[in-house]
DNA sequence: CTGTTAGCGCCTTCAA
DNA sequence: TTGAAGGCGCTAACAG
C-alpha cells in the first residue's frame, strides 16, 4: 500500500505550462494574471483535482486558514458527560463550520479551564501549535483579560462572543438586558406582579445585564423589585431547584419565575411539582437559552433564544475578512435574539399562588 | 501591534546549547539521547514555553497530528438547524477530542453529503488539504466503498464506526443485533406478545442487524413475528408518527413498539395521545440512541444507549497508535451498549390495548 | 503581467 | 550519541 504521491502546485504548474507562482496567484485570487492563463491554470487544477495543502500554505505564507474557538472546559465536558448535550457547541459548529467552509477555512475547538492557573499556558500552547488566523472566545473567556491580553500580544485578531465590553477584539453579542426586559414584560403583560428572578453565575458578564433588564422592566410599571425574589444561581439545575424551594416558602411567594438558564428553569419546573405548584397554573416559568430539552419538557418552556449560530458565523466572517484585509477594527456587533412563547407562562391565578 | 516572533525549535536548541536535531529527538521521544542532554532540552522547552508548530511538523515529517472525522451532512445540519442538537457529534467530540488531546492530536470535523455525486471529490479535497494521520467514518459512510476505497488508495488508515463488515479499516461498533434482542426481551419479559418494530433507514448497515435481533428474540419465545408489525422508517420523527398511525388501526394492534431511533420513538409517543393511547398504559415504547431529549419527554423513554463516545475514543486511539507503529491491523472492536429502563415500558394492560 | 529566489519550522537522511 | 544538509509545499519579495 504505497501512498500515492500527493499532487502539488508543481504538478499543476507543469500541466498548465506556467510557473509555480502563477498557480499560486490564481489560487489566491491575486492580481496580475491574464484571463487566458488563469483559465489554463484553473483547467489544470480541475483536471488534476488539486487542493492546496493547508500546512504548506501556513508555513510559507502568512495565513493558516484556521479559526480557533476556545470554550470553557468544565461546563462543556459536563454537558457531554451527562449526555445532556451542549447547545453552545452545537450551535457554534453550525454557524462557524459552515461559514469557515465558505472561505476555505476550518474551525477547530479547544477546551480550556477558566479556573486553572495554567489557563494562559493552555491557550498559548494551542496558539503556538496551530497559529490560527483568528480566535473566537466564548463566555466566560470573552471577558477574561488574561486571555485577551495574551491574544493581543500574539498579534491575533479575535471575537468575543456574548461580551459587549470595550477592549481588543470584535464584540459579538445579543442585548441581554433587552432580552431580560422582554421576558419580564411578557410576564407583566400576563398580569403578574410578583416575579422572581434566578440569576446567572456572577462570573459571567451578562449576569448584571440581565438583572438590569429584569429590574428596569418591573420599575417601568411602577412596581418595586422585592429583594427576596432575587435568587442567586450558577446556571445549574440544582440552583433552580434550590431557588424555588426558597421562593415557595416566602410569606408572599412569587407567581412567576424568570431563570437565567434553561437548566435552572428546568430545576424550577421540576421542583414545582413536589411543592404542590402547577405550571403554569400556579407558577409561570420563563427560561434563557432555549436548548433542545426545553421544548420536550412538560410544559414546554417559554424562552429567550440566543443567536449563537449567528454570532459564531458573524465572528468567523469578521475574522476571515479582517485577516484578509489586515484591519483591526474592534467594533461591536449586536445580533437580535428571539423570544419564544410556549406553554409555561399564563396569567396568574386569581388570588395568587397557593402555598 | 507587531506580532512577536514565535519561538521555534531553533531558540530551544540555542538555549540548551544543542543542535536542532537533538531537540527534535527529545520532542519525538526519539532514541539516542543522553539523560543529561534530554533534561537540559526539556528545561529549555519549559523555560521558553516552546510548542512545536503542527504545520511545520506535518510538512517536514510524516505525521500531521490530525484525525479527521466525516459525518453525513444532511442529518447533521438538520439536527443543528432544528435546534434539536446532535448527539452523535456531541458524543464524538467528547470521546474523540479528549483522546486526541492526550496524544497531542486534534480532531477535525468534516461534513460530506452521502447522496452527492461529488462525494468522492469532497472527501478527497479534505484529505488533500489536511493530510490527516487517520480518518473516522460514521454511518452511513462507514460502509460506503466509494469512501473506503478512496481512503485506501490514499494510503490512509481509518476507523469505521457502527460497522462490522469486513474490509479495510478498523471496525468499531456495538452489537446492534444483541441490543435489539435485549430491548425486545425486555418487552417480552413484561408480558408483551404483540410487539411492533419501526425500522431504521435501510441505507444504514445496522438496520438489518437490529431487525434480526428483534426477530430472534420473538421467535426464541416460540412466537411469530407479525409482518404488519414491521413498519418501515428512516429515523425521523415523522416516520414514528406515521408508523403508529398505521399500527393503531390494525385489527389487532400491538401493545408495545420498539423504534430504531429516538426521533421515531418520540414520534410514536406523540402520536399515541391523539389516538387515545396512553404510554405506558396502553402502549409501551422503547427507543434506540438515548439522546438528551428522551429523558425529558413524558414519560421518559426506556432506551438502548450507543457507546458513541467510547467508540470514537477507541477509534482515535487505534488510529494514533496505528500511525505511530505503522501497522495496518484491520481488526474488529466490539463495544458494550447500555440499556436504560425508564417510564415508557410497563406490562400490557389486561385484555390488550384499546382502540 | 510573469518568473525566480528565498525561506517558513520541522523531520528525514546521512555523516561524524 | 550527536550534528549537518536537504527538502516538504507553499507564498513573499523581488526581478524581469
Amino acid at each position: 500500500m504505497q501512498k500515492k504521491r500527493a499532487i502539488t502546485i508543481k504538478d499543476v504548474a507543469a500541466e498548465a505550462g506556467v510557473s509555480l507562482q502563477t498557480v499560486s496567484r490564481v489560487i489566491n485570487k491575486g492580481p496580475n494574471v491574464t484571463q487566458g492563463v488563469q483559465e489554463r491554470v484553473k483547467a489544470a487544477i480541475d483536471k488534476l483535482g488539486y487542493v492546496p495543502s493547508l500546512a504548506a500554505r501556513r508555513l510559507g505564507g502568512s495565513r493558516s486558514y484556521l479559526v480557533l474557538a476556545f470554550n470553557d472546559e468544565r461546563p462543556t465536558l459536563e454537558g457531554w458527560q451527562s449526555r445532556r448535550g451542549n447547545d453552545w457547541v452545537d450551535q457554534m459548529l453550525y454557524g462557524g463550520m459552515l461559514k469557515c467552509a465558505e472561505h476555505g477555512y476550518r474551525m477547530l475547538f479547544e477546551l480550556v479551564d477558566s479556573h486553572s492557573d495554567q489557563l494562559e499556558a493552555q491557550v498559548q500552547a494551542a496558539l503556538s501549535a496551530l497559529h490560527p488566523d483568528g480566535v473566537i472566545l466564548t463566555p466566560p473567556h470573552s471577558d477574561d483579560t488574561r486571555i485577551t491580553d495574551l491574544l493581543h500580544r500574539n498579534g491575533l485578531i479575535f471575537a468575543r462572543l456574548g461580551s459587549h465590553r470595550e477592549g481588543e477584539g470584535f464584540a459579538v453579542y445579543m442585548d441581554d438586558e433587552a432580552a431580560a426586559r422582554r421576558a419580564t414584560e411578557h410576564l407583566l403583560d400576563l398580569g403578574h406582579t410578583r416575579i422572581a428572578y434566578v440569576q446567572g453565575h456572577p462570573e459571567y458578564a451578562m449576569s448584571p445585564d440581565r438583572l438590569r433588564g429584569f429590574t428596569s422592566a418591573i420599575e417601568a410599571r411602577g412596581l418595586e423589585v422585592e429583594p427576596a425574589y432575587l435568587q442567586p444561581g450558577d446556571f445549574t439545575y440544582e440552583a433552580g431547584v434550590d431557588a424555588l424551594n426558597v421562593l415557595a416558602r416566602l410569606d408572599v411567594p412569587p407567581t412567576a419565575v424568570l431563570a437565567s438558564s434553561d437548566e435552572m428553569a428546568l430545576g424550577v419546573l421540576h421542583a414545582a411539582g413536589p411543592l404542590g405548584l402547577s405550571v403554569p397554573g400556579d407558577l409561570s416559568v420563563v427560561s434563557f437559552d432555549d436548548t433542545p430539552t426545553v421544548r420536550m419538557s412538560v410544559p414546554a418552556l417559554t424562552a429567550i433564544r440566543q443567536p449563537i449560530a449567528a454570532m459564531t458565523a458573524r465572528a468567523a466572517e469578521l475574522l476571515i475578512q479582517g485577516k484578509a484585509r489586515g484591519e483591526v477594527a474592534n467594533d461591536h456587533h449586536l445580533l437580535p435574539f428571539d423570544f419564544v412563547v410556549r406553554e409555561s407562562t399564563a396569567p396568574p391565578r386569581a388570588g395568587g399562588a397557593r402555598r
